[in-house]
DNA sequence: CTTCTCTTGTGAATGATTTCACAAGGATTC
DNA sequence: GAATCCTTGTGAAATCATTCACAAGAGAAG
């Protein structure tokens, strides 16, 4: 059950949003393989990894698959939410409405800027990192979004992890050693930005 | 040479410039890759795809492989960037230093919101989409990030490809359809959190 | 100059993921 | 209710990526 093969879990998952709202009743994997861009095996492949959930010779039901879906993405539940960092991204992200939609809930902010702390964002008061044992007393997360420099990114892992954190979105540049168990993602726009460099290296100019 | 070949290199790449920073003068595949999380053999791999750059017995030189690593990326170049969608998103992007510090300098801001056009954000005045064409005759630009709202997203990469960008990297939660030649790196932190849920679904709570 | 140590560079082996091909089997038609 | 159509579900094959093992070879030491 492979990494990728949840990724694309989660990009048939969205589609499948999409459709409902267009009242599609039944969708193939060859179609959802299209909004995906990927293959209709592929599809049936990654979804056969869970059970089957389609009819032959007609697909899948959308409704259903989609609930499916979730469930097994864990979506079914909703998620808390710890943003570790009050600065230009967390501030975006905080704004940012699709994650609450999808069941992840910003519910704790911490800095540590004295400037920032006490300030309320989306109706949050931002919390003095310091304190975090204390805020997550109040506001427990399961997961935290991580949105520090880089310099500051592997000392607050470490204290997310000690106060229970078991899974982090990492923004900051640094590959964080966390203990087994924890689940760390990491978005790195340096290396996408890398990635089409080295693609356009000899296109260009 | 697969894509995540690349990202690794992209990783080291930042690992050599942290620690030349320390003076270190030589690294063996070993430290490398403690650094960014793989093994020697794997960076040894990685590496002699492009060449052999280390000396048997002793390592590789850091700053040679630096400048050796930029130049297999196609990063001892300046790349210009466009921006479309002057949000939340895009503002933390054009504040973010570290971009313009690893050669990718933004250089055109586009909107639709009449409200911001004609602002200034870090000295660049933001143009009203519909001109991009001129903009790019003024600015013209290799890359693009892509911080639009979902909807707008394929009118926006159609236009970018019209004007002339190889590359795009998408925010957008939404699968971009672009011609042969151009690439796509697509950031979606939707799809991290996701991903994160299912690693946590049956360990919390 | 020879020996010893150490780490690279790389073919071969293993492992993982994707693609393929097709039997299985519901739905629909006549 | 039989025949046809169509798409799923899935082993097997092919491809792709990582790991392994070790010969090659540079430098240090004696
Ligand atoms: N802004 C971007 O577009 C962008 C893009 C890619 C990656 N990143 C990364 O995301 C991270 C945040 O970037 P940003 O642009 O929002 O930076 P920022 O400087 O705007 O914000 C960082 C915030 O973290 C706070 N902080 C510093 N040390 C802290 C600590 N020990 N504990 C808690 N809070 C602390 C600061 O007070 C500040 O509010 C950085 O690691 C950056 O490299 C940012
Ligand atoms: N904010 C986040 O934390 C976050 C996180 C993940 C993904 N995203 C994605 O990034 C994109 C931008 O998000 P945001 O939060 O900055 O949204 P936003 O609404 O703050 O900004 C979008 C900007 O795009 C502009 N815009 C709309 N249509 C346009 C068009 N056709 N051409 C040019 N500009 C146009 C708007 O005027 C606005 O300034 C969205 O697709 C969002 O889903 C955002």
């Amino acid at each position: 059950m492979s990494e990728s093969a949840i990724r694309r879990l989660s990009l048939y998952l969205r589609a499948l949003e999409e459709m409902g709202d267009d009242g599609e009743e039944i969708v193939s994997s060859r179609l959802l393989a299209e909004r995906v861009g990927t293959t209709g095996p592929q599809v049936r492949k990654d979804l056969s990894l869970f059970g089957s959930f389609g009819t032959r010779g007609l697909g899948y039901a959308v409704r259903p698959l989609r609930v499916r879906l979730r469930d097994i993405l864990g979506l079914s539940r909703r998620w808390s939410v710890a943003l570790v960092g009050a600065g230009r991204i967390g501030a975006a992200l905080v704004a940012y409405p699709s994650f609450r939609e999808r069941g992840f809930e910003i519910v704790t902010i911490l800095d540590n800027d004295p400037e920032k702390i006490g300030t309320r964002w989306n109706g949050i008061a931002i919390g003095p990192v310091e304190r975090m044992e204390e805020a997550f007393r109040r506001n427990p997360a399961e997961v935290a979004i991580l949105a520090v420099p880089a310099e500051a990114a592997q000392d607050a892992a470490d204290a997310l992890v000690r106060v229970g954190v078991r899974g982090i979105m990492n923004l900051a540049p640094v590959r964080l050693r966390v203990p087994e168990g924890v689940a760390v993602k990491h978005v790195d726009m340096a290396v996408e930005l890398e990635s089409l460099s080295f693609a356009l290296r000899h296109l260009v100019r």
